[in-house]
DNA sequence: CTGGTTTTGGGTAACGTTCCCCACAAGGTG
DNA sequence: CACCTTGTGGGGAACGTTACCCAAAACCAG
């Protein structure tokens, strides 16, 4: 290896020369673009694979686009995500878009700075995964870089949005629980407080969701949520609130799987048993849930899905931005595991 | 909300013509170059701040850095790599440069896919977390941005690499558990046919490490590797040949945490228990080993640290690409749980 | 064969920065 | 007071690509 490496990279003035074109026209090859006969095509082609030439995409963003997407998401080590990528890149495959992922983590500051990064680059289209900005803030990033917003529920004019149907997770879980002879069924929401967020964000409507089932099912009565945080922590010190309860529920429907993970400690800890002395279901189907030792029931959110959809809408608004903002909803699947049971007696 | 968004982004043109100074002298401000006065300074600021400008990464790359930084990543879902993510992050929040990730997707056809996107787009430099690329590939990109390869075990003269001992991790494995009285501890390795990668890959040092520590506690003659793969279905099938043995093993070493849940599948499904009848242990302390219901006995990586020190090589390499290539290696640490105790009897 | 359209190829000016110089002024030295 | 430094500011040419336009050639109908 050559330590200083100096070489030059090769740019579109060697693949003109060494065709014998002009830079017009190996431009004009590499977009496919109007005006360039099949001949042409070959030989530039030739030359291109000859000089083993690849296009600077900085230089490229400065006039036209950089074939840059990027993806922020709020928080890596939510297993859910991958999901939703796999569903983003295999659509992106083949295509000449290349994804970049923006590390969000989980604040309105850290997203804001990843999205104007984004931005001062160039990206030609941007995903957002289940950000917590302000409603503000999408508009204004949307308003200079075409973008998909996933997993938020308010929809507006200057982007698209791809979420999962919460209401009717929710119901599923309250659905399942009550089929199985539960009435006490309690809920671990994530605490909100700013009203936007308590109208788009998925938390928020998860215990939307309880609450409409809960009622739907005549056990409005028994419906009493915990307001905590979508943790492990949030789902212990949650779980601990409701055992101490007079009369305990005998189900609890964490919003997330992390919860769960959370309320199965302490019912241990309580000395109580799962699922005979109490049901647990959790949000998401995360990877773990669905470890042996584990064996949560829980909400599937086709996130493979999500991210097909989200990617298939970018690329549509890239070719025209003008169109009429588009809303896609997906319904969410039951996977019933080992947690739940029929309440005890 | 504007619909067409037409307003032509804020230049360095703009922000000079408002301070009424040179675009030279912003130029300058603005990345702290010599030749500004404080006063100059603070004029510019000025009519940055008022302005809202924001320097177009593209442009800059073209003559100067992109200040962006890319970290290529195998695979998403491993739950190791966010703790490695938060230590680069953590390093490089101060400074100007931003982090974009790159899905690398388990091939080397994706891999170098994204590297060379990464070097497309005038990247600063590239951090490549446990790659599987071929050393050439390692050294091509190397020798073309400055890049530092984290979890590989093979040093080379354009590259500096930041590692964990897994020998010394295997190491601490089975010591723990002959110090239990284990005798038949067996391991379940990724098998690896490559020479390189045998040399240089993880998964083959924890194995080596493994066969090391048995013969220095004596336990030449119980030495038992099975070659799977690094997943939960390869654990499980792992284990159950294990389990088939006429003298099972009274304790499997799984070479990675996954692998440790397919391990506990095939052990419950065969009617054992562990650690009753079986001890088992992970490697890289992930997320779900803590879990409560699972608290498996596994080694800890210490990923923040590994992030650390490869942003922190990678900024020293970009501040002078000639020094000699630097090789970090850090000490992992067993963290015992309930999946491990003495053997029957 | 004429006058138009279509196809094909190229020249050139951006795009937003930074880098390499040079010019000038202010201060220090003999 | 001539002569160097040192500090400060700016002019202009890159960087690699694409968008816009125009010219020449090829085709076609009448």
């Amino acid at each position: 290896m050559e330590p200083p490496a100096p070489r030059r990279r090769v740019t579109i003035v060697d693949v003109a020369r060494h065709a014998q074109v002009s830079t017009t026209a190996v431009s004009k090859v590499l977009r496919n673009a109007y005006g360039a006969s099949p001949e042409m095509h070959a030989k530039v082609r030739r030359a291109i694979d000859e000089l083993g030439y690849r296009p600077h995409a900085g230089a490229r963003g400065l006039r036209g686009q950089t074939y840059t997407i990027g993806v922020m998401l709020p928080d890596i080590r939510n297993p859910f995500f991958p999901e939703i990528l796999d569903g983003i890149t295999a659509t992106l495959e083949g295509t000449e878009y290349q994804v970049f992922l923006g590390p969000g983590c989980n604040g309105e500051k850290a997203e804001a700075r990843v999205t104007e990064a984004m931005i001062d680059r160039g990206m030609d289209g941007i995903i957002m995964i289940a950000p917590v900005s302000s409603r503000a803030h999408l508009e204004h990033v949307a308003s200079s870089v075409p973008t998909v917003v996933v997993g938020r529920h308010g929809s507006s004019p200057v982007y698209d949005t791809v979420a999962d149907d919460d209401i009717e997770g929710a119901s599923l879980v309250v659905g399942h629980l009550a089929g199985l002879g539960h009435r006490r069924i309690a809920h671990i929401e994530h605490r909100e407080t700013d009203p936007t967020r308590l109208a788009e964000m998925p938390n928020a409507r998860r215990a939307d969701g309880y609450r409409q089932a809960m009622r739907a099912h005549g056990l409005a009565e028994w419906i009493d949520v915990v307001s905590t945080s979508y943790t492990q922590e949030g789902g212990y010190q949650g779980a601990k609130e409701l055992l101490d309860r007079p009369h305990p529920p005998t189900a609890v429907f964490a919003g997330a799987d992390v919860v769960a993970m959370g309320v199965l400690e302490a019912v241990a800890e309580a000395g109580l048993s799962v699922p005979g002395d109490v049901s647990v279901a959790g949000y998401d189907n995360t990877t773990f849930a669905a470890l042996g030792p584990i064996s949560l029931t829980s909400v599937d959110q086709a996130g493979y899905e999500i991210g097909r959809n989200a990617a298939r809408l970018l690329l549509d608004r890239m070719a025209d931005r003008q169109r009429p903002p588009v809303r896609i909803k997906l319904s969410p699947a039951l996977v019933p595991r080992r947690t739940t049971a029929p309440p005890p007696e």
